[in-house]
DNA sequence: GAGCACTGC
């Protein structure tokens, strides 16, 4: 063994959870399902499943470790290979969407949970895994809580007890052979919830690593959190030691207001202070701005981050020895009305009393740290522990559709919280508008070849209708574009007029799809015979995000090959024939449609609300007569947003205008 | 006249 590796297994026993090892792997042993409840810091993630491994809990079968985001399964089967001191894809492995490492030998595979799901419509059992580890579950994703619920019956087929026929001779069943254990990681409170779900699972405690941070509250509620803000991270400047400073704030408004404010006061110390160093972070952010933050802070100079959630999860930032926490943020949440129609809201409130605590610990990551709250003991006593679990807040659309693949049914399946009923309503009654389901809520051959793409139903309705209209090549240009995580043109505040002018020669008359289809076929033919860096100052020059390009390219090839498979040709294309790609857009957007009013405005054609052109949609001020739109938003107004105009004759050939009777 | 964060055989 090397010195690097003695180094590296030195620090393993050094982590908390080394002390805890031996009565861990015996808990997991002799029980099914076991609740580990570990801080952040305690090792949990990487350590738990190669103890599994090499006291042989694991037997013959791999185990799974699954993870809400990409980064974080990919980051952890590196580490944990390092520490096994194989390559990465031997032993240990990974395996998320685009991407897997692994081999016949991977015994240890880090997983996304989306990815975990996939798996388990071709393996109703997930009968390769001896160990399942379901870690971040206090997060609650959609995925995390669908496989919490999957994994409780998938425990009774596989650990059902041994029946004795009348001889009296023990006959286990195939699967007997076969068993499963299920740990459940969290980081927070809730593990009684997590233990009742399973039939009260033991819970065990492994306490974390972190340095002490000190947490001050303000003596009044604050009514100007910008401007408190201000106020706060001078106090901080003036007073205190060296140390970076990051600010919580719900959105890039906030972000850039008090980014100005900072500046200009910054301009007025005296010459002794340090300088101050702004930098800003939120998802949407070009990424040459954003990895400006990893840069280390100049000498002399104090740096200050402002930030969204993304720096509450995703993204670690070194040196921060303060924070301040506005307790605000901006959380996404489907509303179900009337059944009749639907919207997501996105508004600022309250951060629950978990959140807050994860703020205050980006403090405490290198040394002792200090947390300001913009906001009173009591506020911070009044807010509630936890977040609403996804399945409370997002639309069910595609979760439902799964499940129906799976055999199950979305109103009868067992979870820890239980689904709205309008939200549920609301899931069937667009799976029964896009053909996925009939009469009778049962799954359609249409259905089952929807579910087959990686996409939203309603997208992947787009892509089979597209065969009728022969425009596949089109269609997934710009289905692989409104799939992608991050916008396609940037939103820049300071250099407004310059990309509008750059990004005019990709604008469609009819509107933001065409625009999108525009965009990307443009994209494509620079790629095909230019170089990278051409390709990338191309991007820049356009305001184009290059990574939702890219990502776009992937997820297409992925279509292409999905396509393939239920044999559709991808290659059909309708050349500069927009009308056939607005045609299949209008069947899998059906719900998402609106009509002008006799006053200009636009209501919906699935229930009464109003709703608005979205300001930064290419279709801009033109006035058609019919619209769809890819999401509907309230934040000030109801806002469409990614919008086509499309001729009103379109509209009657659709289902839900010839059809009675939907419920 | 405006943009919390993730993810998918």
């Amino acid at each position: 063994m090397n010195v690097k590796q003695a180094n590296l297994q030195e620090q393993r026993k050094q982590l908390p959870i080394a002390k805890g090892k031996d009565a861990i792997i015996q808990e997991i042993r002799d029980n099914d399902v076991t609740v580990l409840l570990g801080e952040t810091g305690s090792g949990k993630t990487t350590q738990i499943p190669q103890y599994l491994l090499e006291s042989g809990v694991s037997g013959s079968g791999m185990i799974a470790v699954t993870q809400p985001r990409r980064v974080a399964a990919t980051s952890l089967a590196g580490r944990v290979a390092l520490e096994q001191n194989t390559s990465l894809g031997d032993l240990v492995g990974y395996s998320v969407r685009f991407d897997e490492v692994s081999s016949a030998d991977t015994k240890i595979k880090y997983v996304t949970d989306g990815m975990l799901i996939r798996e388990l419509l071709s393996d109703r059992l997930l009968s390769r895994y001896s160990v399942i580890i379901v870690d971040e579950a206090h997060e609650r994703t959609l995925r995390t809580d669908l496989l919490i619920s999957k994994l409780k019956t998938i425990l009774k087929a596989r650990n059902a007890p041994v029946h004795v026929d009348r001889k009296g001779k023990g006959r286990a069943s195939a699967l007997k052979a076969n068993p499963l254990k299920v740990v459940i990681m969290s980081a927070t409170l809730d593990a009684e919830k997590f233990s009742k779900f399973y039939d009260g699972a033991k819970i065990l405690y492994v306490k974390g690593r972190q340095h002490p941070v000190q947490i001050f509250h303000t003596a009044s509620g604050q009514s100007d959190y910008v401007d408190a803000a201000t106020r706060t991270f001078f106090q901080i400047h003036v007073d205190q030691p060296p140390g970076d400073v990051l600010i919580f704030l719900p959105g890039q408004e906030d972000i850039e207001s008090l980014d100005k404010s900072i500046q200009v006061y910054a301009a007025r110390l005296p010459a002794e202070h340090m300088a101050v160093l702004t930098c800003q972070m939120f998802a949407a952010l070009p990424p040459g701005q954003q990895s400006r933050i990893f840069n280390p802070t100049p000498a002399n100079t104090r740096k200050c981050i402002l930030a969204t959630n993304i720096a509450e999860t995703s993204i670690t930032i070194p040196g921060i020895k303060y924070v301040i926490d506005t307790g605000k943020s901006k959380e996404k949440r489907f509303v179900a009305r009337d059944v009749g129609s639907g919207f997501d809201t996105l508004l600022t409130g309250d951060i629950t009393k978990s959140s807050a605590m994860q703020r205050a610990g980006r403090a405490g990551r290198e040394g002792k740290g200090y947390c300001f709250r913009l906001y009173t003991e009591d506020a911070f006593q009044a807010m509630s522990a936890t977040s609403d679990p996804e399945i409370r807040r997002c639309s069910l659309t595609s979760a439902f559709l799964q499940l129906k693949c799976l055999g199950e049914d979305l109103e009868e399946l067992d979870f820890m919280d239980k689904p709205d009923a309008d939200a549920v309503q609301f899931a069937l009654k667009i799976l029964f508008l896009l053909g996925a389901l009939d009469t009778k809520k049962s799954l359609t051959s249409i259905g089952r070849h929807m579910a087959s793409f990686p996409l939203e139903p309603p997208l992947a309705c787009v892509v089979l209708t597209s065969k009728e209209h022969g425009c596949t090549l089109e269609i997934l240009d710009i289905v692989s574009v409104l799939s992608c995580t991050s916008k396609l043109f940037f939103d820049v505040s300071d250099d407004r007029d310059n990309a509008l002018e750059a990004r005019r020669k990709f604008r469609h008359s009819s509107g933001d799809h065409m625009t999108i289809l525009n965009a990307m076929r443009a994209y494509q033919e620079i790629a095909s015979v230019e170089s990278k860096g051409a390709r990338r100052d191309w991007c820049r020059k356009h305001y184009l995000n290059e990574r939702t390009l890219m990502e776009a390219t992937k997820i297409r090839d992925q279509l292409r090959v999905a396509c393939e498979r239920i044999g559709l040709d991808w290659k059909a294309s309708c050349g500069e024939n927009e009308v056939a790609v607005l045609k299949s857009l209008c069947r899998g957007l059906v719900h998402n449609s609106a009509l002008k009013q006799p006053d200009g405005s636009y209501m919906q054609t699935t229930g009464r609300s109003l709703v608005k052109i979205h300001p930064g949609s290419a279709l801009g001020d033109r006035k058609a007569d019919a619209i769809i739109y890819d999401e509907l938003v309230f934040t000030t107004q109801i806002f469409a947003r990614g919008v086509s105009a499309v001729p009103k004759a379109l509209f009657a050939a659709l289902p839900i205008f010839n059809r009675r009777g939907i419920s």
